[in-house]
Parts: structure tokens; sequence; C-alpha cells
DNA sequence: AGGGTATAGTTGTAGATGCAACCATGAGAG
DNA sequence: CTCTCATGGTTGCATCTACAACTATACCCT
């Protein structure tokens, strides 16, 4: 048991911020998308993953690793969506335990619909108040403690 | 209805890495402080924050807007800290409407136990991945952030 | 004072989420 | 082959959270 390295007064700064804006965040985005779509952010990031993936199908064990849901969480959500038929479960003929999630024509006009009042959400949450330079920074600094969070970048299959 | 400015593509790319911060770091804090001390992250960040008070002590409303919590919310996260013995409520002496909470002793000790605990945490997952210069970076960005995110600046009563 | 409105806090209720238990299928060892 | 163990997915249950309704008190205006 060492002693302690605490936070110097920078860290200190850079980390109330930092856990300010994680707290607040989710709220702003969730705030616009429920207000306009009637989506949760998640079910969002969902729709929009499997209208990136070849056939718009998905694993579902997949997709969980791909929003970090648990699987009884992915699950339930997935039965809500397939209510409202913005996807769709299919059986995997590869392997008879798995199941296919599929974006529906509805579910394709959900995301294409929601996409742009987002974009415009996160314009004005984020980038409209930082400089170029500062984009980039942001980009490495998340970017860098990903290497922690998600060493196997699980979060990036298709991105990297 | 004008045209959607999207993102370019280092716009892209930092909003991605940002959101996966988002979505895993939250879990990351919990985990440690769950494992360790039997509180989730916003019990000890209100915890904290009452240490940080005078006498230790806040309004219920008060320490709802440091933690951008409602007040049903905390209303009940209270109730389980009382529970613990952690905090006390007590009634406000200049507004009947009110209460004060106020940390014990057994609560101070706890925040004690475990804050060496969640710092290192806060540095395995923030501060050993970026340079000096990384963690200005990031003070700047979260704090331009914090501009929209919290324009009166209700998660920082105390640290401006 | 008296009435209307706003604020502080708690509680009812419904929806979301995690963990653990469960069922079905697959993969490997003998 | 079949036994055992691992994996994919769903569901039960406990907990957490938000929204709305409610009580009590304060403030304001006449």
């Amino acid at each position: 048991m060492t002693d302690t390295r605490w936070l110097d007064d920078d860290e200190q700064r850079a980390w109330l911020r930092t856990a300010a804006v994680l707290e607040l965040m989710p709220g702003a985005l969730d705030a616009q998308l429920s207000r306009d779509q009637d989506l949760t952010h998640f079910e969002y990031f969902a729709l929009a993953s499997l209208s990136e993936a070849p056939e718009r199908t998905l694993r579902i064990t997949e997709l969980a690793t791909m929003t970090n849901a648990t699987l009884p969480r992915l699950s339930r959500v997935l039965t809500g969506l397939e209510k409202t038929a913005l996807v769709e479960r299919s059986a995997c003929a590869e392997d008879r335990r798995a199941k296919n999630v599929t974006l529906t024509e509805a579910g394709w006009a959900k995301v294409v619909a929601a996409a742009p009042g987002h974009v415009e959400n996160v314009r004005q949450l984020v980038f409209d108040r930082l400089s170029d330079e500062q984009v980039e920074q942001l980009s490495a600094i998340t970017e860098a403690l990903l290497g922690e969070l998600d060493p196997q970048g699980r979060m990036f299959a298709s991105s990297r």
C-alpha cells in the first residue's frame, strides 16, 4: 500500500470538468432524440450501427459488443424496437443458438429521419464550440483513453 | 429547414471516440467504487460534495443541483445513505420547507477511505495516459463544452 | 389578513437495467 | 457416442430512475 498520488491542481480542474461533461452529455443527447424522434440515444446508436452493417444485419451478440450493452439489456431493447417494426429478429443459419437482427425499411427510414437533428445537436453541443485544433486534440485524447477503457476496440469494429 | 451540415471525417472520428468514452467511463468509475467501497459513483460524488461544504452540510436542493440529480432521485439516495448512517437529514431553520443534509463522522471516514482508490482509478483511466499538454487541452475543451451543457455553472458552485 | 402562485421535499407508479438463473445449441475429450 | 463445459439468448427479480401527484411552507399582491 503506497501513498496516494493525489491529483495536482491542473489535473483536478481537468477532472472536475470532465466528470461534469460525463454527467451532463448523455442527458443532452437523450433529450433531443426522445423529444424529436421518440428514441433514446442508445436505441439510435443501435439502429445506426445496424444501418452500417452489411445487409443491415448483425448477430445480437455482435451488436451488444459494439454498443457496450449487456445481452439482457439489448434483448429487451430489441423487443421494443421490434414492436415498432424498426428491426426484425431472425434465426441464424450457421449457429442455431444465435439470432440475427435486421434493420427494416421502416428502421432505415427512422435513422434517415433522425440523423440530421442528431448531428445538428452534436454540432451545437460540441463542434461549434471547438476550434479545428481542439477537434484534433479531442480525437487524440479520447483515443488515448480508449486504450484503457476499450483495449480490444470493441466499440470500433467497423471504424478502424 | 436548411441542409444538414454533416460532420467531416475529423469530426466524425472525434465524435465516435468521444461517444465511446462517454459510454464506457461511467461503468469504469462505478465498477471500482462499488467493488472496493460498495458505493456508486453518484453516491461518492454526493458524499464528496458534502465533505467540502461548510459544516459538511448542504440544502438538499443545492446538493441536487451540484450533482445534476433530480430531487426524487436524490431523496431516495439520501434515504439509503441515511440507513448506513453516512449522512443525516435535519430541519432547516431559515426555511421550514427545506432540509439540510450533513455528512456524519462515519460519512467523512467513508470519503477518506474511498478517495485514494478512486483517485488511483482516475489516474489509471485518464491521467497516466495523457501528457501534461493534453491535460491542459482536455481542461480547455471540457470548459468549452460546459459553456453549452451547463451555462450557469451549476455543477461548479464551489470550484469557480 | 386572504388568495394565488411558486418552491422544497417525499412518495406512487411505471419503465429501464443488471445480475443470476435458465434453456438450447455447439465444441472438445475420451 | 456421450459427457462436460462454453456460448447465445431470454426471462425473473431486485434495484434504480424519471415523471407526476401530493403536502407543507413561503412569497406576493391587493
